[in-house]
DNA sequence: GTCTATAGTTGGATAGAC
DNA sequence: GTCTATCCAACTATAGAC
């Protein structure tokens, strides 16, 4: 007799992969992580059940205890899927750069641009299922739960560590200290946007309009968020 | 029977006021809200429990309904005492700054100081207190939830059409889309500040410091981040 | 591998005594 | 106004058939 909250991260198997890498449960195993990933986004993970997000994928509760073990397994896979090839590209991207740059510090938009970019690229599969992952992997963001807070640990720090350490050189005249808070700030951009919960901004003369995401093409937003980052990152305090 | 969706914002009074005002209930009352903020503050709302948030309170279930009617009713208690004064303290700065330029517009500064001033000036009554708060408040700012989104246009609604509007006149060379989405990322930045749930920067060496924020006063955190969002907002999309 | 059935908790909300 | 007691729906997780 197990408790829920005695049990934060436990997995099915050993590392949170799958039991079956290529057989028939495969596929369901696919199906569960993208009704998770919507449910996920929908309801965040105290609000979403196992009964939704399994009946959603059209399976049963114990299919999905069986792949993954527990719920926080769940989201942890859910997350893993999408985060290894995001961070993946974005290291990719800054090792390139620092191989080109041969020692000099980088251009601080190209950082920033390792660091947007793969974010809104993941187009390549599927739109919607891409805005639903970013919509989970903001809501860990600010979820503040023991079970999200290892995965988001383990998922995001040694990004950080690199980012960090790549502002740091291209912005010698800054302190550590200040380094580090406008990297927070800079994720701060991220995260909302990507959450895709804005602000509603009522029209001047009648009703909102929730979602100018649509109005606006990804790449255009990136640049302005680009622009708006490096910015923001350069700026000095006043004295 | 209702059932738990169907009720989305019943309040148990006309506004959402106390039933009393001045009677030895407003004391149970308030210990209500100080319990909620911190359990709504540390699970989020789906995450809290009446019980827990009652139990907190050294009140029972009943009494919270009695008080507020129900779990989104106390949510949006909660926050309403809050961010009604913080909003006018806002709508105040801005309302002043603005008499005094007598028609020419502002400065960019001063906007935004008059905008994240009052969030981090809360400090009067109790630090815990208002960190729980905030925490809460950035909540709400990434839960999709139905019941949250009303509460978050309701309390929002008005402030960004004000600040909005006075960016625009402080920014006239940008385009009305460019001023939303550069605001959109201005409250990017203060929601992942107040949420506290700042993304973990490992030492170089060693372990990891999540809460850099105790190290920084209020003051230098606000002054960095008004000059990375003045910054920001002034930035040109490079063509 | 996937199901049905169920165990064992916990959830929000209400009834009615005081 | 506040409590105890209670209702019943929904939850996670597991057992065991197939």
């Amino acid at each position: 007799m197990p408790k829920r909250a005695d049990v934060p991260l436990a997995l099915s198997r050993s590392a949170g992969l799958a039991p079956t890498e290529g057989g028939r449960g495969a596929e369901t195993r696919e199906r569960l992580l993208d009704a998770a990933e919507r449910i996920f986004a929908e309801r965040g993970f105290e609000g979403a059940s196992m009964r939704a997000v399994t009946q959603a994928a059209g399976a049963s509760v114990s299919a999905a205890n069986y792949h993954f073990g527990s719920k926080a397994a769940l989201l942890r896979a859910t997350l893993l899927r999408r985060v290894g090839p995001l961070n993946e590209r974005r290291l990719e991207r800054l090792d390139a750069l620092e191989e080109n740059a041969s020692g000099r510090p980088l251009e601080l938009e190209t950082i920033i641009d390792a660091f947007l970019r793969p974010v809104f690229e993941e187009h390549a599969a599927s739109a919607d299922a891409t805005a639903r992952f970013r919509q989970v992997a903001a809501r860990i963001y600010s979820d503040p739960p023991d079970v999200v807070a290892a995965i988001k640990k383990e998922l995001f720090g040694p990004i950080v560590v690199r980012f960090v350490g790549a502002l740091s050189a291209a912005l010698p005249e800054k302190s550590r200290e200040e380094i580090e808070l406008g990297f927070q700030l800079t994720v701060g951009v991220m995260v909302h946007v990507i959450s895709g919960h804005l602000v509603t901004v009522p029209g001047p003369e009648d009703d909102a309009c929730e979602c100018w995401t649509s109005r606006l093409s990804n790449e255009s937003v990136l640049q302005q968020m680009i622009a708006y980052v490096v910015a923001g990152l350069r700026a000095e305090v006043k004295s």
